[in-house]
DNA sequence: GAGTTTGAAACT
DNA sequence: CAGTTTCAAACTC
């Protein structure tokens, strides 16, 4: 890998060959011959500005520190892949006026370790760094997008001091951090908690128990609305384009709070030599006082050549400003060079609307875990990359390759050669996709069964119901009330067999009086449940008593078998029976909570297929469904 | 810490 | 759009 290239090479504007770029870096330049010539301005606008200025804490002690003795910001180039608006910047809104280290002044910063993002269910109420990014997908995923707004009021000022810092990832136009970009980039211990709403803003809270004055606080200007946000479905396809506009940090913050050219020129000038030191230290210098991750795992970058605007440089592709713990060179990736950022932000997104976007997106099947037991057993990751690795030679396996970085496993967009990625290879996905897919066809078979088998059945009941009407007492107010071990046992043994049926879809008369064979017990079913005589005693029952009794017990168990499908039609799935016991208690969904209180583990095997693995006991639910539900 | 390797981003 | 170059991070020594 050679470094031929130069700098003036990646920006051209330097030697003024676009004369509209020339001209945006001549403005640049004057504001910072500006900046340059203000030397003797008062310099106890510092603080108090500082206080109240809604940008990144490092950038404020920057500004402190700033002598704005930079070379014209480079030039806005890009040109890329084109994909759909994912257009989501958030920001990192400060404190006013604690007092933060260095150390929090980078971490306030942000964080890019999404390598370490645990995976949490979101069932436990909170979200880890993974879940929250599930979250959105879900969020979306989910017709409502339950996008929350965040009032300023509402915001709370986390103590400096407090072990759980709180950061509000708002997501307005502009630049900022892609909501995303959080998500991926907060480090173990981090977490996104709930929405958070208001009616100017949208953001998702997240803590930190592990970076204290992480993040201070967002504020946002009552009114203005700026920070209204959709946020996106994890797979693209919800964002919400129409919240694209160019408002900045410093617009959102309050009357007389907002952060001026003049601010900034007093601020910076007053510390020039600071920032001469920090901005122009040399590269060995920087890189002794930072590595590439601080002590809480937090990254910052160390660009040479692209002044951090280009995606290359990670902080500027997080979407977010570099840090004074950055050990990059010529950065331009600061918020007084804001107008920069966002020319070269919009025009990349122009080019590439997913250039910002979350590289890491929710993948969702259809077998989405449902509880800590089954965590695991249909979603080997729920996270893929956006566009899929490309490694050749470190076999995935490596920090080089994307989609391991991000602990999730690779996939047929991958491009990989050898793919051995722990969280997934991508052969794995294409026989976890076939796996998937073919559970979803027997499930579709099962279902067909079951239509099948409840069609036979139901042609059966009829044509028992032809010798006696009334033969057959209501079988769930008998049982209801006998459901005691000696039925249980029958009807564990008869829902056996009625399994074989169903998985056969060969009901029959012949198999199903193989159940009295099976049962010792069938007959005395059948015998408590016929006390009346037909009234029209068909040749066969009229063959012997014994068949009669049999065919009455077989009757009975047809009914049974017939309660039990409409006990399983209530369930389309065990998912369904879960979310709704999560859900809205509506009457039918009442009854499933009733049910799945009972005994999810039996309702949900007898879900898919009736009475499949009809587990010991479950018979006793059987009897409560046919009694609650009604049916 | 210097040098090398790597693959994404950028460029042609 | 494919091939090449540039770049900075990851990695090795």
């Amino acid at each position: 890998m050679g470094t031929k290239g130069d700098a003036s090479k990646d920006m051209p504007e330097q030697d003024g060959e676009d004369p509209k770029e020339q001209s945006t870096s001549e403005t640049k330049r004057e504001k910072i011959e500006e900046e340059g010539n203000i030397v003797e301005q008062p310099s106890h606008v510092c603080p108090s500005f500082v206080s109240d200025l809604l940008v990144d804490h490092a950038f404020r002690q920057q500004q402190c520190d700033t002598s704005g003795a930079q070379a014209a910001p480079p030039h806005v180039d890009d040109g890329e892949d084109g994909e759909t608006v994912l257009n989501g910047p958030v920001q990192l809104i400060t404190h006013h006026g604690s007092e933060v280290s260095q150390l929090q002044r980078g971490l306030s910063r942000r964080c890019l370790q999404f390598e370490e993002a645990q995976q949490k269910t979101p069932m436990d109420g909170t979200y880890s760094l993974d879940s929250a990014t599930n979250l959105i997908g879900s969020i979306s995923s989910s017709s409502n997008t339950e996008l929350e707004i965040l009032d300023s009021s509402q915001l709370e000022l986390a103590s400096s001091s407090s072990k759980n810092q709180t950061m509000f990832v708002s997501k307005s136009s502009g630049f900022g951090l892609h909501l995303n970009s959080v998500v991926n980039t907060l480090p173990i211990g981090c977490s996104a908690s709930e929405p958070i709403m208001s009616h100017h803003s949208v953001g998702y809270k997240i803590s930190c128990s592990k970076l204290p004055n992480l993040v201070e606080r967002v504020s946002s200007t009552a009114g203005d609305g700026v920070l209204q946000t959709m946020v996106s479905n994890a797979t693209g396809s919800a964002i919400s384009e129409s919240l694209r506009t160019k408002e900045t940090l410093y617009n959102l913050q309050p009357p007389g709070h907002q952060v001026t050219l003049h601010n900034k020129r007093r601020f910076s000038s007053e510390h020039a030599e600071n920032f001469e030191e920090f901005n122009q230290s040399s590269p060995k210098e920087k890189r002794k006082k930072v590595s590439s991750t601080d002590g809480d795992g937090c990254k910052r970058c160390n660009c040479k050549k692209t002044r951090c605007l280009k995606r290359y440089c990670d902080c500027f592709a997080a979407g977010i400003y570099c840090a004074e713990t950055c050990a990059c060179q010529g950065c331009f990736n600061r918020p007084e060079y804001e107008d920069t950022v966002l020319d070269t932000r919009q025009q990349k997104e122009s080019h590439n609307p997913l250039a910002f976007a979350p590289k890491i997106v929710q993948h969702v099947t259809e077998f989405h875990a449902i509880n800590v037991e089954d965590a695991g057993l249909f979603m080997p990751s729920t996270g893929r990359h956006k566009t899929g690795c490309n490694c050749k030679r470190s076999m995935c396996v490596k920090k080089y390759c994307e989609c391991y970085q991000a602990n999730v496993g690779c996939y047929n967009a991958c491009r990989c050669e050898g793919c051995k990625n722990i969280h997934g290879r991508k052969e794995e996905y294409g026989m976890t996709e076939e796996i998937v897919s073919n559970r979803a066809n027997e499930e579709r078979l099962e279902s067909m069964a079951d239509r099948k088998f409840k069609m036979i059945a139901n042609n059966k009941f009829l044509h028992a119901e032809l010798y006696d009407h009334s033969m057959l007492p209501s079988y769930s107010k008998s049982t209801s009330s006998s459901s005691n071990s000696h039925g249980n046992d029958k009807l564990h043994k008869t829902s056996k067999t009625l399994d074989v049926v169903s998985r056969s879809q060969e009901l029959d008369y012949s198999i199903i009086e193989t159940m009295g064979q099976f049962s010792p017990q069938f007959d005395e079913l059948a015998d408590s449940s016929d006390h009346t005589p037909l009234r029209n005693p068909s040749p066969i029952t009229m063959a012997s008593s014994s068949s009669k009794m049999r065919d009455t017990a077989i009757i009975s168990q047809l009914r049974l078998l017939e309660k039990w499908i409409e006990v399983c039609a209530f369930f389309p799935s065990p998912h369904s029976l879960y979310r709704s016991h999560r859900s809205h208690p509506t009457e039918k969904l009442k009854k499933q909570i009733f049910v799945s209180d009972v005994g999810y583990t039996s309702c949900k095997e007898s879900t898919n297929a009736a009475m499949i693995n009809f587990v010991p006991g479950s018979d006793t639910n059987l009897m409560f469904l046919i009694d609650k539900l009604d049916i």
